[in-house]
Order: C-alpha cells, then sequence, then structure tokens
RNA sequence: GGGCUCGUAGCUCAGCUUGGUAUGAGCACUCGACUGAUAAUCGAGUGGUCGAGGGUUCGAAUCCCUCCGGGCCCA
C-alpha cells in the first residue's frame, strides 16, 4: 500500500535546497535525467569570459538557459546541455601583466611568450573552476564535466578548419584597414574594445583654407578635430546636394556649405558677401593645392589626390564647413570614399604611432602632439583659417587610457560585405524572440556589416594557422594539425597549438622557399563565433556534427547582437553557407536597485551568493524568471522578498493537503478523478478546469519562450484559486471523519492538482519542487525517484468549462459583496444568516446562483439565497427625500426650514414616480401655506428596510437579511467557541488527529442553555471525548480567558 | 549624432498587437474581519496629469508625429 508523504510544516530554503542536493548526489539523479530522452535538442551555450566572480545578472542568464532546458528534458527531448567558456583574449592577457607586474609587448617578448602563455592558460582555467563552481551553486543543469574550451587544441583546430574554408572561398584576405590602433600596446583593438572606452575631450579644432588651383585668394574652408591628420589628407569631400556658396570676405573667396556660413563667420568679425550658390555636385573634381605640400613632399607624388569628391553619406552640416578634410589612411568613411575614387591609401604613421619618413618633416614625431606644430604651420603660411575649442568623444584604449588612433594597418579579414545577401537571407530564417530584436536590431546590423579584421597583433589566441612564403609571397592556410604534420618537414610529436610552439612549425612553399607562420592570433570573438560546429568536435567527429547542428536555440543578452549572435552566423554562414541556429532568445541587462549597471567600482553588485543566502535559489529563480526576459531588470530586495513569500504559500499549500491525505492513507494511485468522476462536486470540476486551462497556458508560454508568462500564470492559479479559495471550500470535506466518497473526491482532486502543478514548476523552482516531490508524492507506487523525471503534462481540454469558471467567478464575486454588506452592518461571518438576495436581470447571474447554491450558502454563511429581479429589489426598498438647502434658502428665505422639515416627510417613491411623470408636488407646510415642490430641491436615497444591507458588484446587487433568531444565535454562538478551541488546540500544538476533552465557564446559565443544545457538535467539531459546560471553573489544563460578544468566557482542554 | 528599446500608483510591474470608463496586480500604509495549512488570508480605504506636447478619432495608456529621460549597440 502506498499513501502520500507528510511534508515538514515550515519551508526553510536552505535545509530544502541543501537536502535536495544531497539527494541529487546521492542517487546521481542529476546524471540520469541529463542521460534520458529521444528526440534531438541542441541547446547552445554562449561562453562566458573567464574573469570576474557572476553577479546576479549573470546568473539570470543561466537559470534562464536551464529552465529552458529542463523544460524540454521533460517534454521528451535528449537536450545537448554542455556548457562554454571563452578563455583566450586580451583581457586575460592584461590581467596576467597586471598580475605578473609587467606593462608592454616588450617586456613579454622579454620574459618568453611560453612563459607568458603558460600564465594566460592557468589563469583561465582557475578562473574557469570559479566560474563552474558558482553556476553549480545555482542549480543549473549543465554538462559540467566536459565544457567546451576555447583554448582546447580540437577547438582550435575548429576555427582553423573554417578558416581554411574562408581561404577555398576567397573570404579570407589580407589588405589594408582602417583600425583602431593603441599606439602603446601596438595591436589593432577591436571596434568594441574602442567603443567601450570612448571619453569626452576639449581640443582645439581648426578651419583651415586649402587654395583652389588656378584662382587667387580663393579657398575651401574646411574643418578639423585631428589636425595631425593633415598631412595625409589626399581630398575634400562635400555632399552633392546641399547648397554650397562662395563668399567673399576680407579680400579672399572661400567655398563652403551655405547652412554653416553663420556659425563659421561668427566668432571672426569679419563681413562677408555671398557672390554665388550651386549644389555641392558643381565642385566635383575641383583641384586644390595640399595645405602641407611643402612640409610633406610625399604629397606632390600623390595621385590621383587634392580634389573635391562627392558623398552624400558622409557630409552633414551639423558641424564644420560641409567640406570635410579627406584622409583615406585615417579614417574609415575617408577610406570608403578613396576606394570609390581610387584614391591613395596615404598613412606616414607607424606601429607605435608616430610619423614615418613619408611625413616630411615630422618624421619620428608622436602624431597627436605633433597637432600644435601642423597648426603653427598652417598658420604661419596663412591657411589658418580660425581655430575653435570644441568638445568631442574621443576613443581611448580600455587597457592604458591612451587615446587611439585610426590608422591603415595591413590586416587579415574575413569579407563579411560579400556575405551580406547570405547573412541577412539566413537571418530571416532564425526565430528571434522578440521579434524586434532580429529583424530591426540585429538585421539592421548586418545591413551596415563591415569586413571582420580578425587579426591581432597579441599572444595568448587561437593562432591564425596562415603560413606565408619568404621568397613568394603566396600564402597557405592549414586546416588541422594533421594537415599541419603532413605539410612540413619540422618533426614534432605532443604540440600544442598556441604561441610560441605552432610559430616554430615551418613549411616549404611551392616555389621551394620556406614558409614562417604569421605572427598574429585570431580576435577573440571567433572563438565563441565558431562554437556552434568547435563545441561539437567538427570537423573530426562528423557524426557528432550531423546529429545536433544547428543549434534549436540559444539564449544571451542584448549586447551580443554585435558580438556572439553576429560572429556565430557569420563563422556558419563561412563553413556551411547556412544559419548556426534556429532560434535567439534576447535577454535584457540587471541593474542595481539604484537603476545603474552593476559595477565593482559604483560597489552596487550583488552576488547570487547572498540572494541564497538570505532567501535562496528558488527565490532568486521564481523572481527573475518572473521577469519580462527582453527588458531590463532592475534587482530590488523587496521582489526577492515577495517570491519569497510566495514560495511559503505554495509550500503551505501542498503541506495542507499532505497532513491530511497522509492522515487517512491517501493513495492518489487507487483514486484518480477518473475513478470518482461521479463524485465530484462541483468546486472539484471547477479547479481540474482551471489546471487545465494553467497547463495549456503554461505549456504554450513556454514553448514560446515566456517563461515569465508561466511564472505569472502559476503564481495567479496558486494564490488565487488554489490557496484562496479551492481549499477554502474543501475544508469541510477533509476534516470529515468517514472516508466516504465526497471526500475521496476532494482529494482525487487536489492531488490531481498538486501533482500536475508540481511539473509546471519543477523547471523554474527545481529545489523545492524536488523537495515537495520526495516528501509527498515519490513513495506512491510507481512514482519516478524524482519529480525532474516526470514528463510534462498535456492539458485535458475536454475537462476545461468555461461556463462553470464563469459560474463560479459569479458565485465568488457575490459571496464577497456579502462580506462587505456583513461588514457595513458589523456581523462577523461566523454569525449565519437567514437569507441573501441577489438582485439581477441577467440569465447568466441566476443560472450561476442555482448552480452555486451550495457554494454560496456554505461560504457566505447564509441559510437560503434566492434571486429577484430589480423589479422585486426596488419595491422592497424605500426612499427617503433629501432637501437640498443651498436651492431652498434661496426660494423660501426665512420658511426654508419648515419647507425642508416638510420635505422630509414625503414618501419618497411617490414622489420619484410623480416626477417622472413630469408633475411637481404641491404640499400645504404649516406656517408656510401651499408650496411646489420642484425636482431639483431634493436628492434622493435609497433605503433598506431595518433587517436589511446591501452591497453592490459587478454581477447585480446582494442583500443580506440581518434578522436575528434564537436558532442563529446559538449557532454563531457554538462556532465562537468552536473557533476558540480551534486555537487553543493550535497553540498547544496539537495533533490534528489528537483528541481532547474540554471544559467551557460560561458567564451566565442562559448562555449554557444555549450551548448545551449544541454540545454534541461543538464537541466532534473540537474532537473532544468529554465536554463540560458550565458556570463554575475548570479544574484541569491551563484555563484562558475569551470575550466573546463582550461575555467572559474562560476555556481550558487537555489531550487525552 | 544614428538604430533598437523602455518610461503606467510610493516601489516592482501587467495592460498597448486588435483604440471603448485603469473593477489594473502584488508590495507598502490605515481600518475592519477571518483562521484546526500559511509570521498566512479576506474586505474596505488612501494612492495615477498612463514621461511631456501635438495629431488622427465620437472616443487614445493603446495608433501617428515631435520632444524629454533610462538601457543596449553603433559612430
Amino acid at each position: 500500500m502506498s499513501r502520500i508523504g507528510r511534508m515538514p510544516k515550515d519551508y526553510d530554503s536552505k535545509t530544502v535546497e541543501e537536502g535536495v542536493f544531497a539527494y541529487w548526489r546521492e542517487r546521481g539523479i542529476e546524471k540520469k535525467v541529463r542521460d534520458a530522452g529521444e528526440g534531438k535538442f541542441y541547446f547552445l551555450d554562449g561562453p562566458p569570459y573567464v574573469t570576474n566572480p557572476i553577479h546576479v545578472g549573470t546568473a539570470w542568464n543561466k537559470i534562464l538557459k536551464d529552465a529552458y532546458i529542463r523544460f524540454y528534458r521533460m517534454n521528451g527531448f535528449r537536450v545537448r546541455d554542455q556548457p562554454g567558456f571563452d578563455m583566450h583574449g586580451l583581457p586575460i592577457e592584461v590581467m596576467v601583466e597586471k598580475k605578473i607586474g609587467i606593462k608592454s609587448k616588450k617586456e613579454i617578448e622579454a620574459l618568453g611568450i611560453e612563459n607568458f602563455i603558460r600564465t594566460c592558460k592557468a589563469f583561465a582555467l582557475e578562473n574557469l573552476q570559479i566560474a563552474t563552481k558558482q553556476f553549480k551553486n545555482l542549480g543549473v543543469w549543465m554538462d559540467w564535466d566536459a565544457p567546451y574550451k576555447t583554448l582546447d587544441d580540437h577547438y582550435i583546430e575548429s576555427v582553423w578548419a573554417m578558416l581554411k574554408r574562408a581561404d577555398e572561398k576567397r573570404l579570407l584576405e589580407k589588405g589594408k584597414k582602417v583600425v583602431h590602433w593603441c599606439p602603446r600596446c601596438e595591436t589593432v583593438l577591436a571596434g568594441y574594445e574602442a567603443t567601450d572606452e570612448y571619453m569626452e575631450l576639449e581640443e582645439e579644432s581648426i578651419y583651415v583654407k586649402f587654395k583652389v588651383e588656378r584662382k587667387e585668394d580663393e579657398y575651401i574652408l574646411i574643418w578639423t578635430t585631428t589636425p595631425w591628420t593633415l598631412p595625409a589628407n589626399v581630398a575634400v569631400m562635400v555632399h552633392p546636394d546641399y547648397t554650397y556658396a562662395r563668399v567673399r570676405s576680407g579680400g579672399e573667396t572661400y567655398i563652403l556649405a551655405e547652412d554653416r556660413l553663420e556659425h563659421v563667420f561668427s566668432d571672426t568679425g569679419k563681413e562677408y558677401e555671398v557672390i554665388e550658390r550651386f549644389p555641392g555636385s558643381y565642385l566635383r573634381g575641383l583641384g586644390y593645392r595640399a595645405p602641407l605640400l611643402e612640409e610633406v613632399p610625399k604629397q606632390a607624388k600623390l595621385s590621383p589626390a587634392h580634389f573635391v569628391v562627392l558623398s552624400d553619406q558622409y557630409v552633414t552640416l551639423e558641424e564644420g564647413t560641409g567640406c570635410v578634410h579627406t584622409a583615406p589612411g585615417h579614417g574609415e568613411e575617408d577610406h570608403a570614399v578613396g576606394e570609390q575614387y581610387g584614391l591613395p591609401d596615404f598613412c606616414p604613421v607607424d606601429d607605435r604611432g608616430r610619423f614615418t619618413e613619408e611625413a616630411g618633416k615630422y618624421v619620428g614625431k608622436s602624431v597627436r602632439e605633433t597637432n600644435e606644430e601642423i597648426i603653427m604651420d598652417l598658420k604661419s603660411k596663412g591657411l589658418l583659417f580660425k581655430t575653435e575649442r570644441t568638445r568631442h568623444r574621443y576613443p581611448h584604449c580600455w587597457r592604458c587610457k591612451t587615446p587611439l588612433i585610426l590608422r591603415t594597418a595591413s590586416q587579415w579579414f574575413i569579407r563579411v560585405t560579400d556575405l551580406k545577401e547570405r547573412l541577412l537571407e539566413e537571418n530571416d530564417k532564425v526565430d528571434w524572440i522578440p521579434n524586434w530584436a532580429g529583424n530591426a536590431r540585429f538585421g539592421n546590423w548586418i545591413k551596415n556589416a563591415k569586413d571582420w579584421v580578425i587579426s591581432r597583433q597579441r599572444y595568448w589566441g587561437i593562432p591564425l594557422p596562415i603560413w606565408v612564403c619568404d621568397s613568394c609571397g603566396r600564402h597557405r592556410v592549414v586546416g588541422s594539425l594533421e594537415e599541419l604534420r603532413d605539410s612540413t618537414s619540422s618533426e614534432f610529436g605532443e604540440l600544442e597549438l598556441h604561441r610560441p610552439w605552432v610559430d616554430r612549425i615551418k613549411l616549404r612553399c611551392d616555389c621551394g622557399a620556406e614558409m614562417h607562420r604569421i605572427p598574429d592570433v585570431a580576435d577573440v570573438w571567433m572563438d565563441s563565433g565558431s562554437a556552434s560546429f568547435a563545441s561539437l568536435g567538427y570537423p573530426r567527429q562528423q557524426e557528432n556534427f550531423e546529429r545536433w547542428w544547428p543549434a534549436d536555440l540559444i539564449l544571451e543578452g542584448q549586447d551580443q547582437t554585435r558580438g556572439w549572435f553576429y560572429t556565430l552566423m557569420i563563422c556558419s554562414v563561412v563553413l556551411f553557407d547556412k544559419a548556426p541556429y534556429r532560434r535567439v532568445l534576447m535577454h535584457g541587462f540587471t541593474t542595481a536597485q539604484d537603476g545603474r549597471a552593476m559595477h565593482k567600482s559604483l560597489g552596487n553588485v550583488v552576488f547570487p551568493e547572498e540572494v541564497i543566502e538570505k532567501f535562496g535559489r528558488d527565490a532568486l529563480r521564481w523572481y527573475e524568471l518572473g521577469c519580462t526576459t527582453w527588458e531590463d531588470l532592475r534587482f530590488t530586495w523587496k521582489a526577492i522578498e515577495e517570491a519569497s513569500r510566495f514560495l511559503n504559500i505554495l509550500w503551505s499549500t501542498y503541506y495542507f493537503a499532505s497532513l491530511y491525505m497522509n492522515l487517512d492513507n491517501f493513495d492518489p494511485g487507487k483514486h484518480t478523478i477518473v475513478e470518482a468522476e461521479r463524485d465530484l462536486r462541483l468546486e472539484d470540476r471547477w479547479i481540474i478546469s482551471k489546471l487545465e486551462g494553467l497547463v495549456r497556458r503554461v505549456t504554450e508560454a513556454m514553448d514560446g519562450c515566456r517563461v515569465f508568462e508561466a511564472v505569472k500564470e502559476l503564481e495567479g492559479f496558486m494564490r488565487d484559486d488554489l490557496s484562496r479559495w479551492y481549499i477554502k471550500l474543501i475544508r469541510r470535506r477533509t476534516w470529515s471523519e468517514e472516508e466516504g466518497p465526497d471526500k475521496m473526491a476532494a482529494y482525487a482532486t487536489l492531488s490531481h492538482i498538486l501533482l500536475n502543478y508540481l511539473k509546471l514548476i519543477a523547471p523554474i523552482v527545481p529545489f523545492i519542487s524536488e523537495e515537495i516531490y520526495r516528501k509527498a508524492f515519490s513513495g506512491l507506487d510507481g512514482m519516478p525517484e524524482s519529480v525532474h523525471m516526470l514528463r510534462w503534462p498535456y492539458p485535458s481540454e475536454g475537462r476545461i468549462d468555461p461556463a462553470l469558471e464563469e459560474e463560479m467567478k459569479i458565485a465568488k464575486e457575490i459571496i464577497e459583496a456579502s462580506f462587505s454588506a456583513r461588514q457595513s452592518a458589523r456581523i462577523k461571518t461566523r454569525m449565519p444568516l437567514l437569507s441573501m438576495k441577489v438582485v439581477t436581470e441577467s440569465e447568466a447571474v441566476k443560472r450561476a446562483v442555482e448552480t452555486m447554491r451550495g457554494v454560496i450558502m456554505d461560504q457566505a454563511n447564509v441559510k437560503g439565497v434566492e434571486v429577484i429581479t430589480p423589479e422585486e429589489g426596488w419595491r422592497m426598498k424605500e426612499v427617503d427625500l433629501i432637501p437640498n438647502r443651498s436651492i431652498l434658502g434661496p426660494v423660501f428665505r426665512e420658511k426654508s426650514g419648515l419647507v425642508a422639515h416638510a420635505i422630509s416627510k414625503i414618501n419618497g417613491k411617490e414622489a420619484i414616480g410623480a416626477f417622472e411623470r413630469g408633475e411637481t408636488l404641491v404640499l400645504e407646510v404649516d406656517g408656510a401655506g401651499k408650496v411646489e415642490i420642484k425636482k431639483d430641491y431634493v436628492t434622493f436615497q435609497e433605503k433598506l428596510p431595518e433587517n436589511y444591507r446591501s452591497e453592490k458588484c459587478r454581477y447585480g446587487e446582494v442583500f443580506i437579511d440581518t434578522t436575528q433568531s434564537e436558532d442563529l444565535l446559538t449557532e454563531g454562538l457554538a462556532r465562537d467557541v468552536v473557533r476558540r478551541i480551534q486555537e487553543m488546540r493550535k497553540r498547544a500544538d496539537l495533533n490534528v488527529d489528537d483528541y481532547i476533552k474540554a471544559f467551557v465557564k460560561v458567564p451566565s446559565d442562559d448562555a449554557r442553555k444555549v450551548l448545551e443544545k449544541k454540545a454534541a457538535e461543538i464537541a466532534s467539531e473540537v474532537r473532544a471525548k468529554e465536554l463540560t459546560i458550565s458556570l463554575g471553573d475548570p479544574d484541569f489544563g491551563a484555563p484562558e480567558a475569551w470575550e466573546i460578544d463582550g461575555e467572559k468566557y474562560t476555556i481550558s482542554i487537555q489531550k487525552v
């Protein structure tokens, strides 16, 4: 025989969660659950960068993942749940440099790359352990023993294979690109590394006169914030459609945009006269003399150069002159226009940010420090129009805070621009949640995609597998370790695919010369971008790859639009010409209680461990999963507290059920709702209907990656439908001593609800659900050992009964209205009432009252309920006329008091009838004679007879009859006494099935007589074997004094 | 500066797709009641210019435009 187990009374998150962890460990539950399942579901984890300990925002990410993984598992999927870690890159290099106290590439080289790499690796692996521990501690079930690590050789090989494919498709290229460059670190910085560190700078900007060829004293006026880029000037850009003007001022002629005239001349004190207006396109090809021709002799050799070009994209009228100094070597936009016009790519700046020989007189000088000198040179040549202090945002190196420069550098890149069409087509096939993240945000991002510069001049990363011939310059991309072994004469046994070891391998070129690997490593975004296939061991484990790829779901923060979502797509389209994921869920950011991002420096970071300590993992999960996924989450302790309070209600509901079912040896396997079908009461069918609807909506929400909707549905059901209502309705049935079919039907219903509800919350709160399951359900015949082994429920649509739900809703409102009416009459719920009338015309409400008569009478504690028409209701009412003194005053002056008095005596209903017929009333008033009463002299007040109270609700008005009778009072008093004794039982911590003897000392003989009539009932309710009702004092137990209706009762109880 | 997004009660948020009185929800506060599960619950009360302004409409929190403020990303 099996029965529902009994749960502990109180919910303590710490005990529960630690106990569950131990249980999972002892039984190997996690492995069993993870290994089960049939259908394939490839969840791909976005690898976190392992540097800092995780905070509640990072936790949200993993908790979301865990919830969906669990959901798919319960739906029978074999979920691939390998977590990943991003372990290469500059951030780790920087941390290691700090740790060992060095600062530059030179120092790294001096230390030896080998040493440096070993330290980086150890650092990354150590941090991986820390992060893993934290994630596990959240209750996240993933394959923690075998995560994918971007530093593994086989992972690196996979990236190599992708790069080889890129080369074969002619998508991999070396070329000059305008890049953000740190002159101190001597490397390219990724766009994201630059944008994180934009800082406001106030600097001198200059307006420079570019002398027009073959014209005297005529100049194109340009504006720039970076004078040091003028030695590399090649052209001037104007907008073809804007209006430009030729103006005379102080004996000179200037060309600039008309809309900028006012600003440009505003602080010069110079007058100007517009001679001519024309669209920018008229300026096309206009030649000018390079401003620093003398200082930079190389300028004379540039060709084609120094003329006006057109661009409708890069010229604005918000600042400057509308004529833009163009240096293709120092600006991405300049570069793009330069390519269009075939301009030379002049960039006389070296790796350390110093001018080269080509910069003529400025050679050897650090570029930004040359600004002053260049301005002086222009001034002395009479080419400086004016200077202006300008605040502008300027990118800095995030590690050393050096202002970055833009320069052309020879870099390896992937021709993403050639892939755009394919990327967009593939993106269309992806299911984005929310939709706009894909269409609007990601789509736009792809449309503006640029070629991806993948080479970094650093150490700790995936070495680019590109070997270049010393002699003929041909390059070769190696796709695997094996290929490397086959193509080299260098002997090597075990080879780690990192610098400096791979650097030592040399290949033989077809031309016979030696090939060396280029010293670059890959942009770290390529590591994670390859995860969809590299984590599967592609290409070595082809079978594995074919089984899983592409990913069914990925799920990351909104910052990944330009990050992982993007690189993942590129790498996959390069390699397979297909999107790597079917569905992407984007989530928001977590901010601190103060609304700002969590930052160590702001001291507002909240760690999951703190929340776990105070409220538990489930509270954290319930809260975070209940927040709208794609919006920002503002973390508040109060919200966690609310979640925790909800879990208390949930626990307590299960506790209540387990307590009684356990006492009654209830076995849900023997009493299913199907078997109890005939005995189900209305309320049973109602809560089942509610549950099935819940199952449907929660399933839809989870399936659509809207777990927060599921949480809200689940919370509403537990609070409103189950805990506050259904349990209240069946309480009496569960107390009943006999094990009749009515009680069994209630238990069957309740256990059905509770078990299914448990399944629905299991993915969200895996600990509390497991604990409840273990304590109450796992001992039943045929049940698996963990809640996480249960299958997700299917809704039984046939049991959904919208009509019944509507009727219950109406009944509930009517009952609540009756409580309000009682309150205004100051009659407590324990006092039974004779009758209740529901005033309505609605057939639906009439039907609902008929159907729900039992529920209403029981809950409202009334002896009868009937529906009456509004007509009948009206007849029951009286109407008082209230004189409107502010109107009567002016009309009747000193007699208005008499009139008012007379009005209040009028029969209100007759008056209304008269007014409705358009008549006025004529009164004979003592001392005032005949008086005409008009409608606006009075207001009406409806009134029920003394013994009635009413309250309106959405479905009509509810009247309660407050007439008291001896029988009712007797019953009320009995219930009051019962209630006191129950309270004492509870305080004495008696078991619900303990028997007692009780003594009630009453204040009067009347009270004694009254209670004695109910003695048997009282005794049975409170499980008293003996019940004494007396005027004397109790002689056992600890008597307690109670006040009932102002009279003193002394009660004593004792367990027998 | 640009793209996307958010702004509703003191706090955290639903509602906006498809316009129809915000019975808005929970928390907090005040008063009352209930309680053999729940330091729980129920009822009543207090608390909103639905970020601001304009437009469309008989009617706008909802649709459109502009602006202000926060977030992510880009320059």
